[in-house]
DNA sequence: CCTACCGATCGGTAGG
DNA sequence: CCTACCGATCGGTAGG
């Protein structure tokens, strides 16, 4: 279950037909997110925010523009959603737990109609070379290099063993994550996020050394 | 690496614009792992097939019907590449990890230009309500059901602990050999692959029991 | 930010 | 399996 219910990040002053850049794109991630990148028409988000199309299209000036931009925006979100907030927690194990912990109630509290923008995403583009592919990997890239970073401070802190491998546990939980919100979204079973959390549990048990408190997950 | 190099499952009998509809399928479940299911335009498949649309059209009767056939033909494939070999192997823990190795490989091999079929198209659809989500969604179960019942066999076999949980370990495979799917496509990293391949040795090395030889993957 | 419009392509049909 | 065609929608433009 998420441990937090935030939903509006943007207090959406939407004044009678002057909409906001940022009120489009949030309308843009949301569309995105069901129907991907390319299903996110400039009808449909015109009819969604009722501007008209050409209104809209000003806004970015081409449907390549308009994607980037999406994909700028739904980054920002995550950053300030899931690795934000969890900066708060002490560096090593009890940071780690904390964004892999706020990822997954992220994936779970369906920020988007249709989940984890990024996972739709990254999965449509993976096979579409340019630069809204570039965008996407290389956002996919900083978050799991994140990661591997995390884990190497939970090795120095000496609570993860110095056998712990960095990059191979944070493909590990990147793929657990995206795994769970594919499920979830697939057979919309809770139980997914249940078992991508125990997975990660018993990954890090394996490298915790002697005497480590582990944070909740 | 893949240990196999097959592409080629049927002969392709293209006779000068009488085309079977096994042939038809192929190109549409290529060009389907590429753009995803809605991608696949009855124009850019009559065109990669060189048929008249309303002639490619006629053999399927929608749009809707086409995507149906298509994923029913991946489904097929999938089972006759992964599946089915893996069955040669003797039941417990050597069949499981045939199975491993064979949707592993299979994924690095890149039977469609996309990559695999379903990685792709399961993402796409699971927001999408519908006949199609319906096939999907049964598909992805169907086969994390064989994998429950490929670690319960070797439980019974006395080759994993009776504390391992085969739903729990199912549903891990099964994000991670997606995963590794997805960061191959994104990054064209092989060691994608390689990790996932470590991540599973190194989960099932947990539960193996004392003596317990260990198949490769 | 709007109306009005463009050529191209979409899924689908008529009729053979 | 074809030609010829349908209304709707696509991304994008002209002009204001």
């Amino acid at each position: 279950m998420p441990t937090t219910t935030t939903k509006a990040l943007v207090p959406l002053p939407i004044g009678k037909g002057a909409l906001t850049r940022q009120a489009i794109l949030l309308e843009a991630m949301d569309l995105a997110s069901v129907s991907g990148l390319e299903g996110l028409t400039i009808g449909s988000l015109a009819e969604a925010t009722r501007l008209s199309k050409s209104g809209l299209f000003a806004h970015f000036g081409s449907k390549e523009e308009l994607q980037l931009a999406t994909v700028q925006a739904a980054r920002t979100v995550f950053q300030e959603q899931v690795f934000i907030p969890a900066l708060k927690a002490p560096r090593g194990l009890k940071r780690l737990c904390a964004v892999l912990a706020a990822w997954l109630d992220y994936a779970e509290r369906e920020m988007f109609r249709g989940g984890c923008f990024f996972a739709s995403v990254s999965v449509e583009f993976d096979s579409r070379p340019g630069p809204v592919k570039d965008l996407v990997a290389a956002t996919m890239s900083v978050w799991r290099d994140s990661l591997t970073r995390l884990v190497g401070e939970a090795k120095e802190a000496g609570e993860l063993s110095r056998s712990a491998d960095p990059e191979q546990l944070a493909f590990e939980f990147v793929a657990l994550a995206l795994g769970a919100n594919g499920a979830f979204q697939l057979h919309r079973d809770h139980r997914s996020f249940t078992m991508a959390r125990r997975a990660i549990k018993e990954r890090l048990k394996v490298f915790a050394t002697p005497g480590t408190r582990f944070p909740p997950l």
